[in-house]
DNA sequence: ATCCCGCCGA
DNA sequence: TCGGCGGGAT
C-alpha cells in the first residue's frame, strides 16, 4: 500500500472510528497532560470512567499544584501506577512556577513525560506535527508496512510515522491511528509480539505491587500507618513493599 | 491468562 | 537494556 492510500485508510478509519472523549473536546494542555499521563498502560475505559472526577477535583494546573499529594493519590484511587499521580503533581508544580512547555525538550523535562507522551502533547495541544509511537500506533504500523517480520524496533517504525503522517491536521490524524490501532486489536490483529519492546507482565495476584496497592489504598484512605502495619505485617511481603512506596515518595 | 494511548532508575 | 510499577475488564 503507497503512502497516499495508507492516508485515505486512516482517514477514514478516523471518521469511522471516532470516539468523543473529555480531552479530545477540549484538547487543552491541562486536559491533554492528566489524560495523557493516566493512559499510560491503562485502558481509555477506566481513564473515561476516572478523568471527569479528578478534573472536577482538580480543575487547572494551579489547583492541582496547590494540592496535597494524599488528596492527588486519593483521586488517583482505581487507576493504578501511582507514581504517575506524583510524576503529574510534580510536573503541575513545576509548570506553575514557570517550567517551559513549548518544545519536545521542555516536556521530556517534566517528571512522568517521556518521548512518546511528550510527541503526543505537542500534537494533540499544538498541532505541530510531531512522530510518536505508542502501542496502539505500532499496531497499525506492523500490520501495514511490518507484516511478516519480529523484533520490530521502535527506531525503525519512527521515520515511516514521520513520512506517513498527516502535516495538516496532526491531532485528528494519531486519534485516528489510535482508534484504528485499539480495534485491529479488539479484532485479535494485534501482532504485538513482533516488536521487539513487548514483554509479557508478570502475575498479579501475590506480587509485591499488589500489596503496594493494598497499603496506599489504606493510607490515602485515611488509616493510620500504625494501624495499616498492625493489620498487614504478617504478609511477607508488607515490608519490602512500604519501603518501596516510600522510596516513591508515595508515603511520607 | 491477557494487556492496557510508557516512564524511570539501575 | 531491563525490571518494576495497579487494577480491572475481557
Amino acid at each position: 500500500m503507497n503512502t497516499d492510500d495508507f492516508r485515505e485508510l486512516i482517514h477514514q478509519k478516523g471518521r469511522e472510528l471516532y470516539r468523543p472523549m473529555p480531552w479530545r473536546d477540549q484538547p487543552t494542555l491541562y486536559y491533554v497532560l492528566v489524560s495523557e499521563l493516566m493512559l499510560q498502560q491503562t485502558q481509555v475505559a477506566r481513564v473515561l470512567m476516572k478523568f471527569k472526577e479528578f478534573t472536577a477535583a482538580f480543575p487547572d494546573i494551579e489547583s492541582l499544584a496547590a494540592a496535597e499529594l494524599t488528596e492527588v493519590l486519593r483521586a488517583w484511587q482505581g487507576l493504578g501506577y501511582n507514581r504517575r499521580a506524583r510524576y503529574l503533581h510534580q510536573t503541575a508544580q513545576a509548570i506553575a512556577a514557570g517550567a517551559p512547555v513549548t518544545t519536545l525538550d521542555d516536556l521530556v523535562a517534566l517528571p512522568g513525560i517521556g518521548i512518546n507522551t511528550a510527541g503526543a502533547i505537542i500534537n494533540y495541544v499544538y498541532q505541530i506535527p510531531t512522530p510518536f509511537i505508542e502501542t496502539n500506533i505500532r499496531t497499525v504500523y506492523l500490520n501495514h508496512f511490518f507484516m511478516d517480520q519480529t523484533a520490530v524496533a521502535d527506531r525503525d517504525i519512527l521515520p515511516i510515522v514521520e513520512q506517513t503522517m498527516d502535516r495538516a491536521n496532526p491531532r485528528q490524524w494519531f486519534w485516528a491511528l489510535m482508534d484504528y490501532g485499539s480495534e485491529l486489536k479488539a479484532q485479535g490483529k494485534g501482532k504485538l509480539f513482533a516488536s521487539r519492546h513487548y514483554t509479557k507482565q508478570p502475575e498479579f495476584a501475590g506480587s509485591l505491587r499488589q500489596m503496594r496497592g493494598e497499603i496506599l489504598r489504606r493510607y490515602v484512605g485515611g488509616q493510620s500507618l500504625a494501624e495499616i502495619t498492625a493489620e498487614l505485617q504478617d504478609d511477607p511481603r508488607f515490608a519490602a513493599a512500604l519501603d518501596g512506596l516510600r522510596q516513591d515518595g508515595l508515603i511520607g
